[in-house]
DNA sequence: CAGTGAGCGAGCTTCCGCTTGACTT
């Protein structure tokens, strides 16, 4: 057993130092966090200074364990992990759970992956600092608390399962509330007056467009206009020039990776994080969580040496870039190749394409700027007020520009500035064609899974490595929905002048499709009304900056975790126990009107199970009836007719074999009901007007799957089924399955060979979530 | 997953941050 114990963060990272250190070191992981509060209980003493009961993570102890054992051994205990706050606790956590000793551990911290920095840090050991872990133990003392009180308020009140927290209501409040910004914007439009000149010297016949410096509300001002233009005569009226620089974007955060690849690669942001962990794994990449844009020194001097022997040393501008987001704690660097002087490497297509990325990022956040030359142009009318405008630019030296141009979210297409031909002022211009279009406002974009990571950043709520988890939480729940919804068609007015002539056209464009935006649901509606009606002080955008401060406070040894938490929790708690008390079921309803054959009222409303639509009163003698909304309707938009239609199911179609088949539709959508069994419809059937032809089709079409489905049972024992399934074939055994080894052949298994494969545990298929129901 | 929604009531759900793994019926 090696003298030295090192217990870093992740297994990555072991390995690595493990080549540092040599042999009297044995590098291990802790895997993240050791000990959490049991998610089964509150487990905060609320009554006792709020003390926390922690306990060794399940999926954790065998690791402890073996840690305990080696740390035993070992002479001196090195703990190695992050340093910033969840850092500071895991080694906290480890000293307490591995009972370990002051004089037989010590507290090591580096920032970079090197054998220098990690044997400086080996030279300069400290101790545990007790500030910064109870600034952890409020942080998440008061995400237990919030979110393990607001939670079960919202199953009372509004939908089992539901859940609330600092970080996730916040980001469904964005998504709501930005739809609501898109439902009140209303459209205008304006006549946007573009002219194609050129210079009537004939000099240079290079054609350049000029926008003129009015719009006009109207379709007959914009006409007006252009017919006065026929025999206007155009000249330039001043030529400015003006040097401009661009300067490249630092290199890449968690946050800032995630937007890049979703804006040039298309890849949402968990698949980007899968990737990089997969590069981060395999050495490519150093480590992929981190907020902080620094690189190390020997990171910027490889840079350099690739910059001079790929583009020349005046393409080389070495930077120190400095982190803007609120709340950054920078444990590691930003994140970059490994080795900087491999452009491209070994992989999946996915991983070289996002490699690519980072290394064109790094390289050029050392390079030097772009300068360019802007000029404007103003041309005169003989025949109008304003003048014509034409902006050109031209590249003088296109340093960083060689390698990568940050991507935009900006929608607004602008006239693009190309080169303009060489004026001067008084040059007399040949008019081409001139056209005026209408042009419309856009609402605010809908928020894409990056977009939003970007502005929770912005925000300082989340870090680094629950952006993704958080953005599928929130779809989880059911709040937010991703979707792709085609643009609308529009007409688009037109007035051109060409040789002489006006004409009017009318073309037609597309108000633009949104590709994976997030769009609210009626339950994230509904649990954000609440939440702002009864939290507002957690739903508020500044609450999380706002306890951050107080966490420095504490960290700085200024401030005991647990008077934060008292100030805290008296107020909070006093509300979620009003709450409890004082309000009713918060379901939404809405009443749409009155049923014509009842003359019963109307209701839609959050369920149990969802949406649903009702007709009569809950507290009436007769029960309400129920029907559920379908996927595409929405409580706040479904019209009274709309809700009445649903009841038309359940819709007897007729008889078959003496029983009756029905026609209705459920949770997973519509299906066919004849003898106790249930048939999907596929989309290409209408269930309103389904025949009992078409049912009769649909039963047959799924009994003849059913049989291709079975490919071989046993006369001996009707339990044992081996079944062709969607990943191919698979063993059934009561109800169990089972996965067939890929060395046999399913359709000659023996009866003795299926007991052998049931009684291997390689085999037993792995349970994604706990089953729910008994 | 399972094709419900009365009423009763048992038993369950849930947070944020740190880290990977296992591999889908």
């Amino acid at each position: 057993m090696a003298k030295n114990l090192v217990i870093v963060e992740s297994p990555a990272k072991a390995k690595t130092i493990e080549g540092f250190l040599g042999k009297n070191y044995t590098v291990r992981s802790s895997f993240g966090h050791v000990a959490d509060l049991n998610s089964k209980k509150l487990s905060v003493d609320v009554e006792h200074d709020f003390e926390p009961q922690y306990e060794v993570s399940p999926d954790k102890k065998k690791l402890v364990t073996e840690l305990k054992k080696m740390a035993k051994a070992a002479e001196m205990v090195w703990l190695a992990s992050d340093e910033d706050r969840e850092g500071e606790a895991i080694s906290w956590h480890l000293f307490r759970t591995l009972k370990l000793t002051e004089d037989k551990s010590k507290r090591i911290v580096f920032h970079e992956i090197t054998k220098s920095a990690i044997l400086q840090a080996i030279e300069k050991p400290r101790k545990i600092d007790e500030n910064l872990v109870a600034a952890q133990q409020a942080r998440r003392v008061l995400d237990r608390l919030v979110g393990y009180q607001l939670s079960p308020l919202l199953w009372r009140k509004v939908k089992p399962s539901l859940s609330a927290g600092r970080v996730q209501s916040v980001a469904v409040r964005l998504i709501v509330e930005r739809e609501e910004e898109i439902k009140k914007f209303t459209t205008s439009s304006a006549f946007r007056t573009i002219a194609e000149f050129r210079l009537a010297d004939g000099k240079n016949t290079q054609t350049f467009k000029a926008e003129y410096a009015e719009r006009f509300d109207t379709l007959e001002k914009a006409k007006a206009f252009i017919e006065n233009q026929i025999d206007a005569v155009f000249t330039i009226a001043s030529v400015e020039k003006k040097p401009a620089k661009k300067s490249p974007a630092p290199p890449f955060t968690t946050s800032t990776l995630q937007q890049e690849a979703s804006r040039k690669l298309g890849y949402s942001v968990a698949n980007t994080m899968r990737i990089a962990q997969k590069l981060y794994e395999s050495g490519r990449i150093t480590y992929m969580r981190t907020d902080s844009v620094n690189l190390s020194k020997m990171a910027l001097n490889t840079a350099k040496q690739e910059i001079e022997s790929r583009f020349g040393s005046n393409y080389v501008k070495i930077r120190h870039y400095k982190t803007k987001s609120k709340g950054a704690q920078e444990a590691h660097e930003a994140i970059r190749p490994t080795y900087i002087n491999n452009i491209s490497i070994d992989g999946s297509a996915e991983e070289k394409r996002l490699y690519d990325l980072i290394w064109k990022r790094t390289i050029s956040s050392q390079m030097s700027d772009a300068q360019l030359e802007r000029t404007n142009v103003c041309i005169s009318s003989s025949k109008a007020p304003k003048d014509f405008i034409a902006s050109g630019e031209v590249i003088k030296f296109d340093g960083f520009l060689k390698v990568y141009l940050e991507g935009t979210d900006d929608e607004n297409g602008e006239l693009k500035r190309g080169m303009l031909p060489a004026f001067a002022k008084g040059d007399l211009l040949n008019l081409i064609e001139m056209q005026s279009t209408e042009r419309f406002t856009k609402h605010p974009p809908r928020y894409t899974e990056a977009s939003l990571v970007r502005k929770m950043e912005e925000l300082g709520i989340g870090r680094p490595s629950t952006y993704a988890p958080t953005i599928s939480t929130i779809q989880k729940r059911e709040y937010v929905v991703k979707e792709t919804r085609e643009g609308v068609k529009r007409k688009v007015q037109n007035v051109i002048l060409k040789n002489g002539k006006i004409e009017e056209k009318i073309t037609h464009e597309n108000t633009g499709s949104q590709k994976a935006r997030l769009f609210p649901t009626d339950i994230g509606v509904l649990v954000n009304r609440f939440l702002m009606q009864y939290f507002d002080d957690i739903l508020d955008y500044n609450f999380t900056a706002s306890v951050e401060k107080e966490f420095d406070e504490i960290a700085a040894g200024k401030k005991a975790w647990n008077k934060f938490i008292k100030e805290f929790y008296g107020p909070f708690h006093q509300k979620v126990e009003e709450t409890q008390e004082n309000s009713g079921k918060f379901s939404g309803e809405r009443l749409l009107g009155k049923d014509p054959k009842s003359g019963k009222n109307v209701y839609v409303k959050i369920g149990r199970y969802g949406a649903i639509a009702q007709i009569g009163d809950t507290d009436s003698e007769d029960k309400p009836r129920f029907a559920g909304l379908r996927k595409e309707q929405s409580l706040e938009t479904i019209t009274l007719q709309e809700a009445l239609k649903l009841f038309d199911f359940p819709r007897m179609l007729g008889e078959v074999d003496g029983e009756e088949v029905s026609v209705a539709i459920g949770r997973f959508g519509p299906y066919v009901k004849h003898n106790k069994l249930f048939y999907s419809i596929k989309k290409e059937y209408n269930p309103a007007s389904l025949t009992l032809e078409e049912a009769i089709r649909i039963m047959e079409a799924k009994k003849e799957a059913d049989r291709k489905k079975v490919i071989k049972t046993f006369e001996k024992d009707k339990d044992v089924k081996v079944l062709n399934g969607r990943y191919g074939a698979y063993l059934v055994i009561k109800k169990q399955n089972y996965k067939i080894p890929k060395d046999m052949d399913p359709a000659a298994l023996t009866l003795e060979d299926c007991y052998a494969i049931s009684k291997d545990p390689k085999n037993m298929p792995k349970k994604r979530y706990a089953r729910k129901k008994k």
